[in-house]
DNA sequence: AGTCCTCACCGG
DNA sequence: AACTCCGGTGAGGACT
């Protein structure tokens, strides 16, 4: 049986049965706090709610879990996008008001997951209480909005799939990365030559600003780069930035103690002490995972750069005692992804088992091995304009017509501002739509529009759109992996406790790695089947059981 | 003093 | 070999 839940009066929450057609099918009940109402029903097997971070973890802090929710934020995102209406609110409120034809509120500022520091001390009032009422009516139209669709089946498992997003995503917040904060400072001491006191840098930096200097003949600050490439102009090296990629190739002394300021000065920066003391608290980094943050569905992180732990760093992420750390990290999701979803015979045959594709494509098709191949093919995602990759996209198009044609296709729709939508139906906002109206993605000419800059940024949204239907599509088999992996896990002791875009950690008892990649293996085949019926197209998973994330491939 | 912009790096 | 797609973050400087 499905339930709706909403706010009820005195902070406590109104539930109510629903049909599977989305009709009441009881009375209301009122409960003083979620929990209860969850012990109440404990048949209830989804559940209805206006938004899955506002409710669960008050759930999740009374111990308790849900196995399915419809978020109705999440899906009225979702769905606004598909019907071509971007930037508008989509709250519940918002979502309530539209329905009847009355002024729309703008959604409140984001919110934090189980209120940490500074978060819930600047919210507003909450607007007008929405009750019970108003949830199963947003949820009842939704369900007519999706069915009203060109493939109901596809968008109705998005918005499931999103919202089992969302409860992974307040379930790892919750669970936390297992950090060894001791470790972490090991590491720093020994990169940076330890800490002064007092906000000066490390000693090791100072040492390497003073190298930088001494190479110039002159007293350079190395995180000044107009100061830097000034000081190479003086010397005789003409450079047009500080890049490290441009960098790398000028032949002068300053370069090298230069190139290892910028690594020790970034590491020490974002993710030094200032940031051990800011995320890492009780031996876990709990950052707040925003499902569908981008665009393409790809999620974002707030706090503490979540998507970007450097490589050293990982040494920090430690299991518990006698615990491990999974890691599963996709093989080419996003090659595998295209096979899938333009369904090209070559490019579904490389991708029909386990083994690299990059190198079954090498032997299938490319005069080059496999860099050439991988080159090629992420080219042509990345809409590549030069390079290499250029050579051999003429035999990519050749050996693998359709698949290249799909993403052609793409692009050739982005930029005549066509809409863009992912196999699931996640749509690719226009680029005058993307950002509430104003400045836009790349391009940046307005009014006047001469039309030399407007053939750039239709190309740029061309690359943008080819990108997105590869992008989108493969998140959402990501979206569709947690989702089934999240259920595999149910009833084991094993949690979920990092998700990057193609990889996911489990934190497990020893004894249970074993199962958990035994439920990484079944999840991967169901996301397959569910987003893509009976196709030739293996998704595998490398795995590695360890005890610290950097032991990992 | 606070806000916005640029640069540069990290990750996928 | 080259810098193409996505995003978050911090420092520093220019601006109001």
């Amino acid at each position: 049986m499905h339930w709706a839940m909403a706010d009820g009066p005195h902070g406590g929450v109104t539930v109510r049965p629903v049909d599977p057609d989305g009709t009441p099918a009881g009375p209301p009940h009122t409960y003083p706090h979620p929990a209860d109402a969850l012990r109440h029903h404990p048949t209830a097997d989804r559940w209805i709610w206006p938004s899955t971070a506002a409710f669960y973890p008050r759930l999740l802090d009374a111990g308790i879990t849900v196995p399915r929710c419809h978020d109705i934020e999440a899906g009225e995102a979702i769905l606004l996008g598909h019907e071509g209406m971007w930037g508008l609110p989509r709250s519940l409120a918002a979502a309530c008001a539209r329905l009847r034809g009355l002024p729309v509120p703008d959604d409140p500022p984001p919110r934090s997951f189980g209120g940490e520091p500074e978060s819930t001390l600047f919210d507003p009032e909450p607007a007008t209480p929405h009750g019970i009422d108003d949830v199963l009516a947003v949820h009842a139209a939704q369900r007519d909005r999706i069915a009203a669709s060109a493939a109901p089946h596809r968008l109705r498992l998005l918005l499931a799939a999103e919202s089992a997003g969302m409860l992974v995503a307040a379930e790892m917040h919750r669970a936390g990365l297992p950090w060894r904060a001791d470790v972490h400072d090991a590491l720093l001491t020994e990169l940076l030559g330890g800490r002064y006191p007092g906000g000066l840098e490390p000693p090791r930096l100072a040492e390497l600003a003073d190298d930088v200097s001494r190479a110039f003949g002159e007293r350079v600050r190395p995180d000044l780069p107009a100061e830097v490439v000034r000081a190479f102009r003086k010397a005789g090296v003409r450079v047009t930035s500080t890049r490290k990629w441009e960098l790398q190739d000028v032949d002068h002394p300053a370069v090298a103690p230069l190139l290892e300021y910028k690594k020790l000065y970034r590491l020490h920066t974002a993710h030094g002490w200032s940031w051990l003391q800011t995320w890492v608290h009780d031996g876990r980094f709990r950052p707040e995972y925003l499902p569908g943050g981008a665009m393409s569905g790809r999620w974002t992180t707030h706090g503490g750069g979540a998507l970007q732990i450097p490589r050293v760093v990982r040494r920090a992420v430690v299991a518990d005692e006698g615990w491990r750390l999974v890691v599963a990290d996709a093989d080419q999701m996003e090659p595998r992804v295209l096979a899938a979803v333009s369904g090209d015979p070559g490019l579904m045959a490389a991708a029909d088992g386990t083994r690299d594709l990059y190198e079954a494509l090498a032997d299938r098709a490319f005069a080059g091995g496999r860099a050439e191949a991988k080159l090629a093919l992420l080219g042509a995602i990345y809409g590549q304009t030069s390079g290499d990759a250029l050579k051999y996209l003429a035999d990519l198009r050749r050996r693998f017509p359709a698949a290249v044609a799909y993403v052609d296709e793409a692009a050739r729709a982005g930029e005549e501002g066509r809409l863009v939508r992912s196999h699931l139906g996640r749509t690719c906002a226009p680029s005058e739509a993307a950002d509430d109206g104003e400045a836009g993605l790349p391009q940046e000419d307005d009014g006047g529009g001469a039309s030399a800059r407007g053939g750039a940024a239709a190309r740029a949204r061309g690359r943008f759109a080819r990108n997105f239907v590869v992008q989108a599509s493969a998140a959402e088999w990501a979206l569709c992996l947690l989702a089934a992996l999240r259920q595999e896990l149910a009833g084991m002791r094993a949690e979920l406790v990092f998700f990057q875009h193609d990889e996911v950690i489990v934190h497990c008892p020893r004894e249970e790695a074993p199962a958990v990649a035994k439920a990484l293996t079944a999840a991967s085949a169901r996301a397959g089947e569910v987003m893509f019926g009976d196709t030739p197209v293996v998704f595998s998973f490398t795995t590695a059981v360890v005890e610290c994330y950097a032991d990992a491939k």
